[in-house]
DNA sequence: ATGAAAGCGCTAACAT
DNA sequence: ATGTTAGCGCTTTCAT
């Protein structure tokens, strides 16, 4: 494959001139820059990425390490930072940590041993793999969950959104309004819980504990959890879910029932699915920022990597409640 | 950021020792190896990523260019890729072409600079980023969709799937079977357009332009398309969608003009999304081995990795039909 | 404006 | 079994 030396006795100029004049520097020779070009294109010459990031002790490359790829949610999430990094040159490598902090904390070392310019995360419960990042000064935002360390954070206020849900189902005419939510330690599982409890106080209900499941945030987990709830002596009349994957389940063992959405249990979900829409009756959603959660990461990744010393920001987005109709009894 | 020498520094040894120690070559003594693990430790010493990959000419790293990153056809083959990859120490970048050639040449572009040791891609209509792969000899493989080099592929035989579902809506005694598929060119889209007219042919039914339409492979497109097609005088009585964001899209245009699934317009979809046995009636599919083509793709490509001779060849994988509500009159 | 040359951190061929 | 050393391909001083 053509290196760099090729192109430059191809040229009849130094290898310093090449790479001056393919990395556009001004202080070349319009003519001399050409016959580069030329030479270059003639030997289909690519340079070579690691020689380069070696040399410069960086590559262009920002890592984006997300909970789930199957995740509409942060599919969007990845798009968003992608459009952003892609502007300004640089490539994203997605990684899928699974909800696991060991697979996080793997992928973590890889980005910093291949020397990624910055990576963008949603962390799981454990802080080790971002104290590594700090620890190696390479630049990092957090997403979708906060984190002890000082540092660049771009969250939904999830909390008010949850409570609001709850609150529209309240009004709705529904009774005992239960809530179905990620993992304990899973921050925003826990900050749905809290808004759900938040709005139930504020209306002067009891919480009980039997109407709440904590389950991963996935569709057999909230079934399962759903089963449950609904085969208790006093089952649930509406349902606060904690994501559309649970949703998916939620939905199933409300089938397998036979209960009648809306009318017989009320349902909300976080995440604005393109199917949420398709149900019969459609299903009322709280719709996350995804994308801009992406964008807005990626704009203070990439001001991070100019300037490590800016102080650290927190961004909070707010969410949106979409009404239809499986939270309304008509 | 510690390196090799510093490590070697401290545990008095060269650093070809260090380096021999730390990838697990045999011919080191214990001794000395765990004085140099024990080094390393406390150095914190991590591996430079470009360096080792300058000097090997190759990062152990694949490349996976998919068409859509939002389409869960497409993740499943991620996580089939992945987790194959990562048994053996691969990385996998997930690089999202969004059907635009463009774009899948800039990332093949990406691939070859960065030099990784293989790439596996659904390629878009034109065939030059698999030139460009070919002629710099990096291994690749195509998945869904053939080529006309001389390459591994692992395909779906999605023309046979789209007969079978076709036979189904007719023995189910649909009339005036539509269909809405791909952009011509691409080649599921035609196969699965082939499989349909196969399907009317071995009916003795006319195929007619009138009951077919060509859009993106996305919800939008679908849906303007379906919107048409239920429009004319003679509207279709059932359909066959290509993939399931379209399906998204004609079950939206069904609920608009108030026509109810199944018993008065039939439908078959690709694809088994998550949520196809929530709506009602349920979602008739057809379920493609999507993990298994990633795992399949992931293995031969490992292979030509460490034997670039060895012949190409041609897996097809077969595709299973789902009966459910959404594919019968009853 | 251009070129010569050093050196990024690692691995592997060669020497011992 | 271990050390010495060359060199992967590039960018960037430094000198001209």
């Amino acid at each position: 494959m053509a290196t760099i030396s090729d192109v430059a006795a191809l040229a009849g100029v130094s290898t310093a001139t090449v790479s001056r004049a393919l990395n556009g520097k001004a202080t070349v020779d319009p003519e001399l820059a050409a016959r580069v070009r030329k030479a270059a294109g003639e030997l289909g010459y690519r340079p070579n990425g690691p020689a380069r990031n070696l040399r410069r002790q960086e590559a262009a490359v920002v890592a984006l390490i997300i909970s789930d790829v199957e995740n509409p949610f942060w599919t969007a999430v990845a798009r968003g930072v992608e459009d952003v990094a892609h502007e300004v040159g640089y490539s994203v490598v997605l990684c899928n940590s699974d909800e696991s902090a060991d697979k996080e904390s793997r992928y973590v070392d890889v980005a910093i041993q291949e020397r990624v310019a910055g990576v963008i995360l949603s962390p799981t419960g454990s802080t080790s793999s971002v104290e590594k990042l700090a620890a190696r000064g390479t630049a990092f935002v957090a997403v979708d969950r906060p984190l002890p360390h000082e540092s660049d954070v771009v969250l939904v206020d999830t909390r008010a959104a949850a409570r609001q849900a709850t609150e529209h189902l309240i009004a709705q005419g529904y009774e005992r309004v239960g809530c179905v939510t990620g993992p304990a330690g899973v921050r925003t599982a826990d900050d749905r819980l809290a808004g759900y409890r938040d709005a139930l106080r504020a209306a002067k209900r009891r919480s009980t504990a039997k109407l709440v499941r904590r389950t991963e945030y996935k569709a057999a987990g909230a079934h399962k959890a759903a089963r449950e709830l609904l085969e208790q002596a006093e089952p649930p009349d509406a349902l606060l879910v904690a994501n559309s994957a649970m949703a998916v389940g939620v939905l199933q063992a409300l089938q397998e029932h036979g209960v009648r959405l809306g009318r017989e249990v009320g349902l909300v979900s976080f995440d604005d699915a393109p199917w949420a829409a398709l149900i019969d009756p459609p299903l009322s959603v709280v719709a996350q920022p995804a994308y801009e959660i992406g964008t807005v990461a990626a704009r203070l990744l990439l001001a991070r990597i100019t300037d490590s010393t800016r102080p650290p920001t927190t961004t909070t987005l707010g969410a949106r409640l979409i009404e239809r109709g499986s939270s309304h009894r008509g």
